[in-house]
DNA sequence: CTGTTAGCGCCTTCAA
DNA sequence: TTGAAGGCGCTAACAG
């Protein structure tokens, strides 16, 4: 039976005190050269890995790092997760998946992610697409001091350690794709308005307008929920306006939300990009499979997990650090100041396809 | 600060020995029913969550369990990721992921999955599509006696718990629903040959023709890699086959694959389905997003997973009762017998839209 | 039914 | 530079 070893067989096998074979283990610099490097070779051979349940009772925490994810139907979800297992892959850290079926649970919210508190399971929290959870999430943040950073979304200025991009400056990028293309009559099918998201995506379509010197027309602006049927509704909405309102290009919230435009493109006889031009975002997987393919603005999600995990090791490194060599005064000092530092906004980019100008079409298409 | 309690806390509290209050946490029988409700009270209102880093280093073993997957990039790996956390849910466990970086690696995956079973933080291992790790995922429960169960994959009869489909009837019943449809010349782009679903596939495609009393036609049949550029590149040989050769319905193995068929037949001016009609494998999200729609074989992947699951926690749970109640033999017997019936095979099913028969276009767009 | 006594395997003082 | 001793919070025998 291979690796039922334990730190005091070692402690036999090399002759020496489980302290020191402890020591070696976690790269204490006080011991022997030789010693060290006797007890690695036989931490080799017998194949020995320390129980990690154990050094996480008697350390005081752990190697696990939780991950709170609300709902494995989004593909950017998964994508995320990608990048966080890549910056955890070469790290003495585990992941424990916390996932939260999206029913239910409306009482006890404050109750799930407090269990993740007072379980002591995990010693950090990587919280992705908080939505609804977001307050709880910045609460164990603020209130009880645990480490968390949470990636892709944010109440209106983020209060804590965070991983996002900039919606605003995402959705003028859109805006001004279309405006050069020279339309003049965009619509917006905005995401839920609840969503801090939806309204900076909302907010960087009126900059973009007003710095075009266009003014809003609000029949032209329709919320969209951020699904399929939400973008065909206001799709339709906009397709049985009298022509000359009509818009001539059609910035969606998100991807899906463009799907169900071009679902009532279809219905409405309207040519996708001749008739009506047309931009999602997010730069979703299947935004390559529907015809026309769509012009779109790409988040970055892998980045985000991986910058979201490596900026949860770093405080934990920093932590660490902190409560052993400095006082209790100068941590509260450094804390304030890594925390501002603690935000970051990744840039997103501008995928032109067919979509929004037939010509892409025939590049996307050979680059298969 | 909420939670800092431990079971001595409540020992206290309660005005009874820790040992007590272990057993009313733990379900154990054995406590006065007034007792037992006051110490439930008290940890209701402190709000006392048992430290399971603790409990799993006194009991042996802790709730956690593993989640081997293979990558993200899958969107099947998130839909049985779904069913995964909707098993797990109200059980006591915890999942833990294990996500292996599809490269490098080559030559430790035997020490990758080595490790899952020393470092002794999981009590057991779902192994979502093991591939190239199927092996030593195997020698995990073969050898070391380690509880896994390995979810949609197998090789080829399997040996150890898993949860599937029977890809030889699924691919039966697409290819039984082009012949129904009236079509003789039906090909077939197959999966990577390594993998023991698509020999069965082929197998069912290969089956069902002979029932149907056809002969197969080797130019017929292309390797596609499962995925697009597989599936384009084996439609384009199609295509291109001398008028009378040509099939009148393809049977792609996979959806990816589809995609491609449909990047093809686009090329060469084919219409899906009036030319060819087209079947994949595995309804995929995308598969309503493609034009036409796409026929294909729905794999229960939420099942998959749930089942996966339970089935995991029912091993451990009669490996608990085993080793506790019955001797070492009796323990083989019922291990024997239990593993046996641990192979649960489900379902698939065909879901006709419009790449294998105009009339379904209708149905499914008025179904948004 | 209940309490007492030992650890689980490791880390962390403290003293040598 | 090393070792011995104590304890992390809980569970699992034992007795009562």
């Amino acid at each position: 039976m291979a690796g039922k070893h334990t730190i005091a067989d070692i402690a036999r096998l090399a002759g020496v005190s489980k302290t020191t074979v402890s020591r070696v283990l976690n790269h204490k610099p006080d011991v022997d050269p030789i010693t060290r490097e006797r007890i690695l070779r036989i931490v080799k051979e017998v194949g020995f890995v320390p129980n990690l349940i154990a050094s996480g009772l008697a350390g005081g925490h752990t190697r696990l790092l939780g991950v709170l994810i609300p709902s494995f139907a989004s593909p950017f979800v998964a994508e995320i997760m990608h990048g966080v297992s890549e910056a955890i892959a070469d790290t003495p850290y585990e992941l424990l998946l916390y996932h939260l079926n999206e029913m239910a649970y409306e009482n006890n919210k404050r109750d799930i992610i407090r269990h993740i508190l007072v379980s002591r399971l995990t010693t950090g929290l990587l919280s992705i697409f908080p939505g609804p959870w977001a307050e709880h999430v910045v609460r164990l943040h603020t209130d009880e001091g645990y480490p968390v950073v949470m990636v892709n979304d944010q109440a209106a200025p983020p209060t804590i350690p965070w991983v996002g991009i900039d919606n605003r400056a995402g959705a003028q990028q859109a805006v001004q794709h279309l405006l050069a293309l020279g339309h003049r009559r965009i619509a917006h099918i905005q995401g839920p308005m609840q969503y801090y998201c939806s309204q900076e995506r909302y907010t960087g379509y009126c900059e973009a307008l007003k710095n075009a010197g266009l003014s809003l027309d609000p029949a032209l602006v329709a919320e969209g929920h951020f699904n399929r049927a939400g973008g065909y509704d206001a799709a339709m909405a906009f397709f049985s306006l009298p022509i000359e309102q009509r818009p001539t290009a059609i910035f969606a919230a998100n991807d899906l939300s463009a799907y169900g435009v071009l679902d009532a493109a279809a219905k409405y006889r309207v040519n996708v990009p001749d008739d009506v031009a047309l931009i999602g975002f997010d730069d979703e997987y299947s935004s390559v499979l529907v015809r026309p393919e769509l012009t779109t603005i790409k988040q970055p999600f892998r980045e985000m997990g991986r910058h979201g995990l490596n900026m949860l090791l770093s405080m934990l490194d920093s932590s660490k650090h902190s409560t052993t060599v400095m006082s209790a005064f100068a941590v509260h000092e450094q804390k304030e100041q890594s925390d501002s530092s603690l935000h970051m906004q990744l840039d997103t980019s501008l995928i032109v396809r067919a979509s929004s100008c037939g010509v892409a079409e025939s590049q996307t298409l050979s680059s298969l």
